[in-house]
DNA sequence: AATACGTGGAC
DNA sequence: TGTCCAAGTAT
């Protein structure tokens, strides 16, 4: 069993993390046994897809603001999306206030207990589920992320691709899955992966399941998982039209309410086409005389490349009926710090050299 | 089942 | 520079 290998292990390398109780932590503070779930899910949510050196600011920062998920509740989405602005998949934002709003609205504050309550919850799948009630009620759920994928997969050499094989990895996990100290084994697990048994060069010399694990045995470890062929990106391409007035600013908008980059603030632009040269917008060109910027403004998305041509005009009349036109507001650049913008739209306005 | 959905760091 | 990857979820 891997619980007995790693759980001494984690007890003396646990990392440090500010949403973690650990180990030793937990021994100094015996009349709190786990940690507060509200904290759990929010780090659990913002470390889906993403590092755990890029949450910590974030974690903090959101912690400080919103204490509580009562907090967090009565928040405005908008200053939710800003405080989350610059930590990509915006979805997750607009999910983490639904569901502080259900938390704190119909379930009185308090997070479910049980995988199938939490599972319910916006935002919340299989994972994060698995997770919380693991981390926070010590339940024993199988949490299977990245890093225990690729662990399971090594220790029981599963040589079938991904994703295919998921359910015989979770599988496999569920095996293992102790009835003591899930919580500690599902974080342990996770800093296995993420510290020893890595995607490239795994440290097996120093793995504390290396005994077992039957890929270091047959010196496959760093080939698995497999992993089905990556589809190509495409590159879109578009205009960004970037009017600027001395007294009031950049004019910006805010995206619709779903989709990429849903509800976040953007510099206005044409179409993004799929295929060939950027296109000029008709609507937009004939509210202001537009000069067009050296170079290109280059971005990557989960699913294609970005190419950014940028237009910039002066404005000194009429700021409020262009406003109007393109259904945006004026911006000082005093005050971006307040808004959401994603990190493709602040390449733009720093191309501008305007931030 | 396959695709949409961000970003920054490592190599 | 380009590719891979990170504590996945929704549709």
């Amino acid at each position: 069993m891997i619980a007995e290998e790693i759980l001494p292990w984690y007890d003396k390398h646990a990392r440090e993390l500010p949403w973690r109780l650990s180990p030793r932590q937990k021994r100094a503070n015996p009349n709190v046994l786990y940690a507060d779930p509200y904290r759990v899910w929010l780090s659990e949510i913002m470390l889906q897809q993403t590092t755990v050196a890029t949450v910590k600011g974030y974690y903090e920062k959101f912690l400080a603001s919103w204490p509580t998920v009562n907090d967090l509740a009565k928040e405005d989405l908008d200053n939710v999306l800003s405080a989350w602005a610059g930590l990509g998949y915006y979805a997750r934002a607009r999910n983490l206030h639904k569901c502080a709003k259900v938390v704190a609205d119909e379930l009185g504050g308090v997070f479910p207990d049980t995988e199938e309550g939490l599972l319910k919850l916006p935002g919340v799948g299989p994972y994060t589920a698995a997770a919380i009630a693991a981390i926070a009620y010590d339940r024993p759920a199988t949490v299977v992320d990245g890093n225990v994928e690729r662990v399971i997969a090594r220790y029981y050499a599963l040589e079938d691709p991904l994703p295919g094989v998921k359910p015989q990895m979770k599988e496999c996990a569920q095996q293992q899955t102790p009835y003591e100290r899930a919580g500690d084994y599902a974080q342990a697990m996770m800093d296995l992966g993420a510290t020893i048994c890595t995607p490239r060069s795994p440290g097996c010399v120093i793995c504390p399941i290396q005994t077992a694990c039957l890929a270091r045995k047959s010196g496959i470890a760093e080939s698995l998982p497999k992993k089905a062929p990556k589809k190509e990106k495409p590159t879109r391409r578009t205009y960004a039209y970037l009017f600027l007035s001395d007294e009031r600013g950049a004019l910006l908008r805010r995206r619709p309410e779903k989709g990429l980059l849903g509800g976040m603030t953007e510099v206005p632009t044409g179409d993004w086409v799929k295929q060939g040269d950027a296109v000029r917008n008709p609507e937009l060109d004939h509210l202001a005389q537009w000069t067009e910027l050296e170079g290109v403004v280059k971005h990557t998305f989960t699913h294609f490349h970005f190419e950014i041509t940028v237009l910039t005009s002066k404005i000194s009349q009429n700021l409020d009926g262009i406003a109007e036109a393109v259904q945006g507001a004026w911006a000082h650049k005093t005050e971006f710090s307040g808004l959401a913008l994603p990190t493709v739209m602040k390449k733009i306005l720093r191309h501008a050299d305007y931030i």
